[in-house]
DNA sequence: TTGTAGGCGTTATCAA
DNA sequence: TTGATAACGCCTACAA
């Protein structure tokens, strides 16, 4: 028995006994089928082995049930478990998660909407809200329900963090602390306003205290381990050294307390570290990091809410804040020693 | 100047009084168009602002230029650097990637190839060779390209690494070492390949030494780096612990010598700690881990290169074993203290 | 080198 | 509740 390489609707339809629009239906519309057509159908589609093909339903009804989400790059915490937790919210609703990266890169990101768009994708997924006006105009015009995370504009759907706020809160628990000379490692600033954001914020937090940190005191690293112990050992090489730092992630926070590690200062008691994310890593470092949380996989899973929400039509434009907050461990520590004199710890037995 | 909503195929071919083959043709091959005919169709769909419709493509050609990959999750340096590696490269290629995962769910494995076969996917990627024979059933019958990685069989093609070779280099470096009593922290067993592989190999190794690796010994653990370390904490808390341990992957291995650390035993001096992967991390630990280095991104670019090399017919069934390394640092030393005595330590000033 | 025309496998709009 | 039939937008022999 040689069958057709690949059995067809209308190969069921004809099987059945019945039209193509009715088999149609029963894949799509049960219950607008009497019972009985509906089993004939589901039987002779049993038999032959049928699977709707993907393409011509994507074809004929302009749905591809794919949303695709483009992230700075794969190889990251962060951004995996964002995916992660799209990819699990996505499938329960029949979606599939098409996924590129940029590195960094404006003109790859432009290029990458450029490309999930003609794939059809029924969603888009960004990260941050600073890109090439070409994209921009790229997502307006294709109509196609977009969703921006970290940080969004007034243009899109956003599901947000205060990114500012992170950066104070960081600063700020030092600032309490007694620190009054703080560093910072960051990502590259260009491209990335979740770190422009959150430095941003910690600079607002010490301008408050009456403190500054100049551009002396931030380090711009890559986004790996390896940047981190750059940036720290770039800020621990300096005539007068910091006595804190912020990582702009819990990355770069790891790595400065690696760093510290390794040439013998001890952390919290010679240098304190406060971190941004609340990677899993952070709570198991010894000492434990003391970071600001900011909820990844749920903003994963409300990015994916959010799209499916546009795509069926319920909602637009939602913009969803996420809380983040101070999650104090023991990385960071009071001021003591020399410097602490000057600021009154001799007012204390 | 209100255009149609969209561009198609046939108004650039009207545009430029040519035939919507030629169009087609302008973009697919344009090695057989005149170049003033060329330039003319560049021309009207650079002004209409003409994008190939995906779908329709796909529909046409049979071809969707999208590449599947299902892996355990995406929550995972692991797999997200071998993603990341895979979507360069054929990004590189022109394709696209879809991703899913299963989370060690053998029947949502199934339904993620059933899905990404629908979809049309032109290859796809998969882990390990451990699956449901319904899922092989219909990886055969589909016909599209497969790939399985870390793990391979005769079925398909494969980019693969000795894992139990893996186990084996991790466990013999430990005996050289003087260890005599070695623990091990794995992955649940069940459906998972590599890291069975992985404490196969370990038990060769110690078998061959006269030594053993009874079941008593090894600690599953989920693939987090809280299982590392409560698979650390089970093994510590035995009447008599283990003096070394293996981590079926780095991040196990990580978190045994943070537990170890945390209770005050020192790394390496009071528990030897070796790890499979060499994740990025492994590095920057203090001590850096002694580990086997599994060339993860190569899995990746290779099972992309192989995956394209499918599609365009140039091999099939292609098999790449790729080679692995240990990777000596400092968390493993040599066996010294009271147990040492039993085996000769005595004999040595 | 270019044009003609018949699919590709569904969905969706009307009728019946 | 079901059926006919025209899209959907492009590809690709085959013909010219």
């Amino acid at each position: 028995m040689m069958q057709r390489r690949k059995a067809r609707l209308v190969d069921v339809a004809k099987d059945a006994g019945v039209s193509p629009a009715t088999v149609s239906r029963a894949m799509a519309r049960p219950e607008l089928l009497s019972v009985e057509t509906l089993q004939r159908v589901h039987q002779s589609a049993r038999r032959l082995g049928y699977r709707p093909d993907g393409m011509a339903r994507a074809l004929a009804s302009g749905r591809t049930m794919t949303v695709g989400a483009i992230v700075p790059t794969l190889d990251s915490t962060i951004f995996a478990l964002v995916l992660q937790a799209m990819q699990s919210t996505l499938t329960r609703e029949g979606y599939q998660l098409l996924v590129a990266s940029h590195e960094m890169n404006p003109a790859a990101e432009t290029e990458a909407i450029r490309t999930l768009l003609a794939r059809g994708v029924d969603g888009l997924m960004l990260v941050g809200a600073d890109r090439a006006k070409e994209a921009a105009a790229l997502l307006r015009t294709s109509g196609v329900p977009v969703v921006l995370t970290w940080c969004g504009n007034a243009e899109f759907a956003a599901v947000t963090v205060d990114n500012e706020r992170a950066g104070e809160l960081a600063a700020q628990h030092l600032i309490d602390l007694g620190h009054r000379h703080i560093g910072m490692v960051v990502g590259h600033l260009p491209f990335n306003d979740r770190q422009s954001g959150r430095l941003a914020g910690a600079r607002r937090a010490l301008r408050r205290a009456g403190l500054e940190l100049p551009d002396g005191l931030v380090s711009q690293q890559g986004l790996t381990l390896a940047g981190g112990r750059s940036g720290c050992a770039a800020l621990l090489d300096l005539a007068t050294r910091p006595t804190a730092i912020i990582g702009g992630i819990d990355l770069f926070a790891i790595g400065c307390i690696q760093e510290a590690q390794s040439r013998g200062v001890i952390v919290p008691e010679g240098l304190s570290v406060v971190g941004v994310d609340n990677i899993d890593m952070s709570a198991h470092m010894i000492p434990p990091l003391t970071t600001v949380h900011i909820p990844t996989s749920q903003i994963g899973q409300t990015a994916a809410m959010t799209i499916i929400a546009q795509i069926t039509g319920e909602v637009t434009r939602q913009h969803v804040d996420l809380p983040i907050e101070l999650v104090v461990r023991r990385s960071a520590a009071a001021l003591t020693g020399p410097l602490q004199k000057h600021h009154g710890s001799s007012t204390r037995p």
